[in-house]
DNA sequence: ATTAGCACTCTAAAGATGAGAGTGCTAAGG
DNA sequence: CCTTAGCACTCTCATCTTTAGAGTGCTAAT
């Protein structure tokens, strides 16, 4: 039953030949067109003998009695780890993404249509992770005077960032009591991790004026949001309608699930986090994901840096039989792209 | 051809019996089965004789010869407007929804948690538009120095959102200089209409300095970005996959363009505009709506407030057989409770 | 105005049929 | 020992046929 080198390199040829074939039109292959297919010279008979092994090795499977066969995940796999070449990119095509990615002017578009990008170019579902980050360093602090008893805290954090929020107070704060509270904590910790300014907040506290407390415990409050937020990463996603056309996903009721993972979040996060941890381009074929509803998916994913540090994911969610010839340089010059556009700022 | 009164008091009855049993089982109503299901003690000979009025009135036709009837567009707004008793709504359910509205501590998820709870309870899908605002105006302005050339400025506006960009300046500026740039700004301008600020900002810049020109020019600018975000209404939408379950939706070419619609946002962004200068709720049946991918849905609206002014819209989108009576005084009862939530702020 | 009766129509589900594609096996040939 | 021709067999898919059931419209009687 296991015979181990079975797959000689003619068992290949035709493995890789079949597969392309069915990426193509989906339709399971026979003997007969793999001959016409592939420039060997060999009978119907013969290719049948191999495809038997094939089929042996859990490479392939026949739908059923005497049809023609069908990649299984492990065929696809084999085919990409050892019998893929990749399409090169059109030069043509770079430029017009490069362009598109640069001239996306609100830095916060930016990851949006890196996605929308993916899915165009792939007539498959895009998605851009946003990291989660695990520094986030104050920079500066100010209140300001909105009504009586409300304040409102803006906070600047990793330089670029502003997060923001109105505070009830139980008094009424002047402008320069305001002013003196931001002055300290700018002053005292201005460039320190969010995380050690609201330790060191809290033991400096017994020191303070104690009705001053109440201001900076306010502040205090909105660091740990904003911890919290940075720490739930997030993901934008275009395309998913594209997946509607595959007919793999057949029944409504598949494509439902799907499209509820999607939203729910959370099982996709958990698979673009496990790929921004491996170094370089990762591709989940079927059940290799883990996740049941992406059984018929395949997602290709690539990380992307700011300044050679990692700092996100993205890739493209399709179907197992999807032209990974084709996808896969598309996803990899994207995240080329964008790391060079994020590093450029 | 046309007896304008045919449509007597006993055809209603049993036009709105028809009517709610298809919206039951979905399935084409036969006189026999409305014999069965309505009270009066009639033939089927007879009620097929008013079906047969009631098909020439355009309110119900037979998908094919000799089967049952459903109800036509014009059939469900009659339906509507004269034969309907919408259910009350179970206290209970009323308590839910605003135990769940007010605990969604953040303000931002607000609308988000009322979209969910729309399609939640109707099984179908919930959205909130999230109303672009006519007036913006100027509270405060902040200059913050990043690093050479790089300044990030800070706006508050509508003494509640902040806004914020960086710039890139040609020169380096002082802490001083820009101290002095944002005294100037917040002193003319504070508490002006944010496109006024625009205005005088331009004519004035004559008599100053020439090299702070360019920082104001910035400014300038992202007051011109957030009109123009705040004149572009957006909307929030969940449970969009539970309509994938109506068989009405049928193929996934249909329901691939819904959902296409529903991301491109434009079109619906339009009938959600709409409804929302129309007082009070609004329903489109069929395509009332004006828009053929919404052809085989019904669209329930109804504006919500704050502090009695109409600030936004919300509703479910769900097939045409859809129960009205259990939907109707949901999305009320959400606009009212939402609006409630929101003025108590 | 209502209804019983009847012929008629149409759907939907269940079999029947046949072509086509493809297989596995066996035995013969290089 | 690898390859191949030949053949019986299997399974799908599309096309028909059949049949039961539901429902209608019309007519004539109440």
């Amino acid at each position: 039953m296991n015979k181990p080198s079975v797959i000689n390199e003619r068992a290949q040829l035709l493995l890789k030949n079949l597969i392309e074939h069915y990426i193509q039109d989906g339709q399971p292959v026979g003997s007969r067109t793999l001959v016409k297919d592939c420039k060997l010279n060999l009978s119907p008979a013969t290719v049948r003998n191999v495809m038997a092994d094939l089929e042996d090795a859990g490479l392939i499977v026949a739908p059923h009695t005497s049809s023609g066969r069908i990649p299984t995940g492990r065929g696809y796999r084999f085919f990409v780890d050892s019998l893929l070449t990749v399409k090169p990119i059109r030069n043509q095509l770079i430029e017009k993404l490069k362009l598109e990615l640069i001239s996306s002017a609100p830095a916060e578009q930016l990851l949006g249509n890196a996605s929308t990008l993916l899915s165009n170019i792939t007539r498959m579902a895009g998605v851009v992770m946003i990291p989660r980050q695990e520094k986030v360093t104050l920079r500066h602090v100010e209140f300001l005077p909105l009504a009586v008893n409300r304040v409102l805290v803006i906070l600047v954090v990793n330089s670029q960032e502003v997060q923001n929020k109105i505070i009830q107070t139980d008094r009424e704060y002047s402008s320069s009591e305001l002013q003196q509270a931001s002055n300290y904590l700018n002053s005292e910790f201005a460039g320190s991790d969010l995380s050690d300014v609201r330790e060191r907040l809290l033991k400096s506290m017994q020191d303070m004026r104690a009705d001053m407390n109440k201001i900076m415990m306010s502040a205090m409050e909105i660091t740990d949001q904003v911890l919290q937020e940075k720490h739930n990463s997030d993901y934008v996603m275009s395309g998913e309608t594209n997946l509607m056309d595959y007919a793999e996903m057949g029944d409504v009721g598949k494509l439902r699930q799907l499209f509820e993972t999607f939203s729910t979040k959370n099982d996709l996060l958990h698979l673009l986090d496990k790929s921004i941890h491996a170094q370089g381009m990762q591709i989940f074929i079927g059940d290799e994901s883990g996740h049941p509803v992406l059984q018929e998916c395949s997602v290709i994913t690539s990380p992307y840096k700011v300044h050679d540090r990692v700092v996100g994911v993205l890739g493209v969610i399709g179907p197992t039989r999807m032209a990974y010839d084709r996808v896969i340089p598309v996803v990899d010059v994207t995240a080329k792209l964008l790391s060079s556009v994020l590093s450029s700022e």
